[in-house]
DNA sequence: GCAATGGCTTGACTTAGATCAAATCCCGTT
DNA sequence: AACGGGATTTGATCTAAGTCAAGCCATTGC
């Protein structure tokens, strides 16, 4: 069960509590097990329980009167997702959906506020995944209302290059459909991103490998945002 | 001092809990008053606390490198503000600006911590609050990369129209100015848009009184997206 | 081996909204 | 009442990115 960590342990700032009891919390939990493409939960169910990701990825997105899809998360193993209404009440805030074939586990809602307000310093734990959630949205807002296209996926290559430790070898981990979902654009204006990107030199595209083979021009590009045209 | 009491009664969920005794919480602050326009804390600086407005008002901002400006929040008395950084550590991620010549009060961060594991319900509390900015959070991106200008402009009003009792008679808080960029886009767009949207009678524009002339059309609008051009 | 399906790319076209520049309005001061 | 400066409006233009329509891999199943 010590893969359930993440939840528990992503902060530190509160180093100095007591060590979480994982059984109590796994003990409210119940397991789900979904196909790939499966709902987990529709925008404006509501909500009783929070989840979280045992195994696999679930997405969290809007869809826009139209069909197009605005992806707000992926989440992986030991990551909580849709706990909001579970503190605030009402609905869920958007749909969520397999990805992979995944298991997730159900926190009863009632169960949990019970358990929280017995361990003060899961509720701290709690404050603080909320709050690196919050300032995920601080910089989706600010990718999405002030930098174009290609400054976000730059942004978004800065960052994996950061997580894989491969400096310049980043490998996608979903497709680039749903990247396209991540940046807030399609598929067809990706894919010309991706292709001026490598025509300027900055990377290299062999389906989901992406070399970087401009770092300090990719960074340039992700705060200053624009792509100048290629001259030859 | 009773006026701070929305921090700490936001959620009713929790009704079963002790009430909060405000003087706790109100000993461990320190009141600063600011100018209109006087800058608050800015983006990248380290955090050591957070925020409450007592009185005026404070916008939560974020600049594009070309000087465009995206509003993420705008706070009025009770709400606390800045927290982020205090539960996930590290700096604040936007700027925070007097809007009003304003009162606010600062909460140090080891105190409020300390507090907050005497506390749990102040938790939980907290919780709520970060919960719901959340959620706007999600509806903002949702907005930002799924609606048009005028869709978010018409959704703006609906909720403008909600919060002042008057159902057809709305008075805008700020300037226009800074309702674009609380809408992601420039004052130029939004007064084109307001003259389109009275040109088809969805609303009469005087200064910063707006009359919703055709309730529905403006729902219509709001989440259909598109706005028709205006035929003869 | 060869449909066939889904993911990706490409091209031609359209459009929402940003930019630039210039009035004009509005309001508190002097 | 005249002044000055910010806020707002308007017009002309430009551009990023979305839409529509086809074609192209590349895998999976038959």
């Amino acid at each position: 069960m010590k893969q359930y960590i993440p939840l528990l342990s992503q902060s530190t700032l509160f180093g100095g509590l007591p060590e979480v009891q994982l059984d109590d919390i796994l003990a409210i939990a119940a397991e789900k097990t979904m196909n790939n493409g499966e709902m987990i939960f529709f925008e404006g169910d509501p909500a009783d329980g929070f989840y979280m990701v045992a195994a696999g990825m679930v997405k969290i997105y809007k869809l826009s009167p139209n069909g197009k899809e605005q992806i707000l998360h992926m989440f992986g193993p030991g990551e909580p997702f849709g706990e909001v209404p579970v503190f605030a009440g009402g609905v869920f805030p958007a749909n969520a959906e397999a990805v992979k074939n995944s298991t997730v586990l159900f926190f009863p809602r009632k169960k949990f506020v019970d358990l929280v307000s017995e361990k003060p310093y899961l509720a701290l734990n709690m404050l603080a995944v909320l709050s690196k959630r919050l300032r995920h949205f601080t910089i989706q807002v600010e990718n999405l209302s002030l930098k174009e296209v290609p400054a976000r996926l730059a942004g978004y290559f800065l960052l994996l290059s950061e997580e894989q430790k491969n400096t310049r070898h980043v490998t996608l981990n979903i497709s680039k459909g749903q990247l396209a979902g991540f940046l807030g654009t399609i598929p067809e204006t990706l894919s010309r991103m991706l292709r001026k990107m490598s025509d300027q030199g900055l990377i290299e595209v062999e389906g989901r490998k992406i070399r970087l083979t401009d770092y300090d021009g990719l960074i340039d590009l992700a705060d200053t945002g624009r792509l100048e045209a290629a001259e030859i």
